[in-house]
DNA sequence: ACCCAATGCGTTAGAGTGACACAATCTAAA
DNA sequence: TTTAGATTGTGTCACTCTAACGCATTGGGT
């Protein structure tokens, strides 16, 4: 007979209430991205029962909003308010829910899941990725039995189920999007220089971009505000920084850029 | 007491096994696209028991992947097969479900819906639009209790549920994929002039494009065959007709093009 | 046979893009 | 204190793309 750990109360109560509270057969997972270092990341956690990096995901309450719910996870495990979160993708294939995830990590309690369990059946998931500011973060780990870690997106390991399909998906979103839409506020801190937007957007794109045509295309967007400061400490030229002008930023986001990279 | 018209074997069937046979809670919607007489039409179906129009949709089962629902259920209406059809957006609030619809439907054969059946629980649908060739299609309605129709995009009518907005939101992910991938091919005909297509690009973007530059353009992507033939017929010069190049086109689709509207 | 409207083909000025030159500036090493 | 080296700020130039428009051609209608 197995030694067992006592099952948390939190668990306890997704496998039991899970199939009244929550919207059957569906979850959120999201791709919260990060960037940090030049280094643009993604915040994985650990479910130590299957030894992989999982997406934070959740599930729908039966009279929630997706998006809220979406949202509700994000800020759960980021302690972040009003970010930048969109859906981009379904991912509806039968086979791509693994039931040995729930199972495994309940036997790690000595609980066998009945075969009728909500938890076992098939779900479809609906990916949202978010851009928020790495620096502003304290992440949530969940008390008894995950870890996070910020994972560089060229260096993703193998993830859980079909979660490297979901991030490659959120990544070709973000590529797509980057032409017509604003981006890096969330991402960058509230004052950064031209070289460091640069790299954010040379890292999104997987490619190097003219340091002098980047600054005068970004610039032509009009969305930046120049500041009469700069930022002492390295060791050359001490670039100057810059700030998103608010008000035209949302104007972009909602009309979009033009322009493609 | 009401004379009760008999319920037809498929509805029953849908009442009583779709809690066992279906996903829960979860449906598709497909905006159907059909170019005719230089108008972009959908195509809706009309519930009579709602006296409302409403998109084609159905119901996943429950070992089918998404994908292949939103293609069986296009299928089905069109008899078409090869269509390009693409998961646009997924609509989840709470409160976007009207039990009524479903409700009244049944109403109509004297049959009341149990309140813990399947059918009335809230639904999160993820859009479908197709592209299709309108001159292909042999549209089958229902038996029982549809009829169908073509309607202009620029004049819809109130829908039923949400199916207004998505809709729009096909609309907006359209005129964002005209700007990066070729479209044409499933909408028109198999040969087609210049004005035709521009008509189309003017239709989908809602603005007017100058005849000289679309031409250029267009032909620039280097999608495009020109044939030897004219159409003749109308009653002024006689323009040339052409056709996609398969080739270049699926090229074309997975590459991305560039350029903005 | 002529007219009219639509099409085929072309031109031009201006804006946007890619590639690159050179001066200014900051820290660290000499 | 001076200098070296790397990085940033600013500008140039040729080329392409784009918007706007001109003009000749075509084919059916009258």
């Amino acid at each position: 007979m197995l030694k067992n750990k006592s099952l948390p109360a939190p668990l306890k109560q997704l496998l039991l209430k899970g199939g009244e509270q929550l919207h059957p057969g569906f979850s959120v997972d999201c791709v919260i991205f990060g960037f940090h270092d030049n280094v643009l990341k993604i915040l994985l956690l650990k479910l130590e029962s299957v030894k992989k990096w999982s997406l934070p995901g959740g599930f729908v309450l039966k009279n929630e909003n997706v998006d809220d719910a979406a949202y509700r996870v994000l800020q759960l495990r980021t302690g972040l308010a009003n970010i930048f979160l969109q859906q981009f993708y379904v991912f509806g294939k039968a086979q791509r829910t693994e039931p040995s995830v729930h199972i495994n990590k309940y036997l790690e309690y000595g609980i066998k899941i009945p075969k009728d369990n909500w938890l076992i059946q098939r779900f479809i998931t609906v990916g949202y990725y978010a851009l928020i500011d790495y620096t502003a973060v304290n992440i949530k780990e969940d008390s008894y039995d995950t870890k996070y870690t910020w994972m560089d997106v060229a260096k993703i390991e193998n993830l859980i189920m079909d979660h490297n399909l979901i991030v490659e998906k959120a990544l070709e979103t973000l590529r797509i999007q980057l032409a017509y839409l604003p981006i890096g506020k969330n991402l960058l801190p509230k004052k950064f220089t031209m070289p460091e937007l640069q790299k954010l957007y040379e890292t999104i794109l997987n490619k190097p971009l003219d340091r002098r045509n980047f600054q005068r295309k970004i610039l032509g967007f009009g969305i930046l505000n120049k500041l009469n400061e700069t930022r002492k400490g390295g060791a050359h030229k001490a670039p100057f920084l810059y700030t998103f002008n608010d008000k035209k930023y949302q104007k972009a986001l909602k009309e979009g850029l033009y322009g493609s990279w």
